[in-house]
DNA sequence: ACTAAAGCCTGGCTGC
DNA sequence: TGCAGCCAGGCTTTAG
């Protein structure tokens, strides 16, 4: 679901809202959200530590806490965080649950049950199987155009698959990688290894500014007191968006019907006019 | 090594 | 109103 702009702003709102504090109790609902773990070692691990920080790597969330582990944390399609009292009867879709030190609780909650989490050695999280291949972040000098240019020119795929791939470009999904494709006016199903020097350099700047103005935006709206990142997630309507969700709709700039056709078993919207 | 397709889950929407 | 079928913002695993 959450693409990175949305897991940055949750992971500002989660540093503002429970970090520094204790987590008193952790609770392992649902044994496949940490497949790696039983609950009783969840509980273990966790309970008693003291949140030291969050921080984003890819769309992963990671708990930096004390005594020396992280949790890390992925909310996949529909994973979300909420906190509550701590006598807030369990709401529906609970998964994981930590009673912190300021006497609230926070849980995990996730309808679609793909989120994960795991309990790692703060020392080992780059190395972890899930983000070692992660690459380079999007705001970070290794994301240069030239390593975006190299990397198009090894894939035989479609442009829109690649970029969505995380070991490829990291913090894009299906939205924003139709986004920054009509404003570098690329074509989706153009082959990777086709993109020429110059649009791959216009390519890595549209993914950036992308990114960056969603994050901008989400800034403006007001926390909810309740569901982290609320307000930002549910934003989905065709007005926020150039192509995605407008099949059929006028494109902005040449008035042609936006297209959406499926790559990869998802949907990609399109301006067939305006990108080439 | 790369790529395509299936799989993981529930719920909302559309069309009959 | 009921029901089947399709769709959903992500990633991993499997098979070719």
């Amino acid at each position: 679901m959450p693409e990175l702009p949305e897991v940055e702003y949750v992971v500002r709102s989660l540093n503002k809202m429970v970090s520094g504090q204790q987590l008193i109790k952790a609770k392992l609902l649902r044994e496949r959200l940490a497949p790696v773990t039983t609950p009783a070692r969840f509980s273990k691990l966790l309970s008693g530590s003291a949140i030291i920080t969050i921080r984003r790597r890819g769309k992963f969330i990671l708990f930096e806490l004390d005594r020396g582990y992280s949790l890390m944390v992925h909310l996949r399609m529909s994973g979300r965080f909420l906190l509550l009292s701590r006598d807030t009867p369990e709401v529906k879709f609970t998964h994981a649950a930590f009673d912190l030190s300021s006497g609230r609780r926070l849980i995990f909650q996730d309808q679609r049950h793909f989120g994960l989490m795991k309990v790692v050695r703060t020392d080992h999280v780059a190395q972890d199987p899930s983000i070692v291949d992660l690459a380079p972040e999007p705001f970070s000098d290794g994301f240069s155009p030239d390593y975006l240019y190299r990397t198009l020119r090894l894939s035989r795929r479609g442009v829109k698959e690649l970029i969505i791939d995380q070991s490829r470009v990291c913090g894009l999904g299906n939205i924003y990688a139709s986004e920054a494709l009509f404003r570098a006016g690329i074509n989706p199903m153009r082959q990777a290894r086709n993109v020429s020097l110059a649009r791959a350099k216009r390519l890595h700047q549209c993914v950036i500014e992308i990114l960056k103005e969603a994050i901008e935006r989400f800034e403006d709206i007001e926390p909810h007191p309740i569901v982290i990142g609320e307000g930002v997630y549910g934003n989905g309507t065709s007005e926020n968006w150039s192509v995605y969700d407008r099949e059929n709709l006028p494109c902005s700039i040449c008035r042609q019907a936006i297209r959406r056709i499926r790559q990869g078993g998802r949907s990609t919207y399109y301006c067939p006019k305006c990108q080439r």
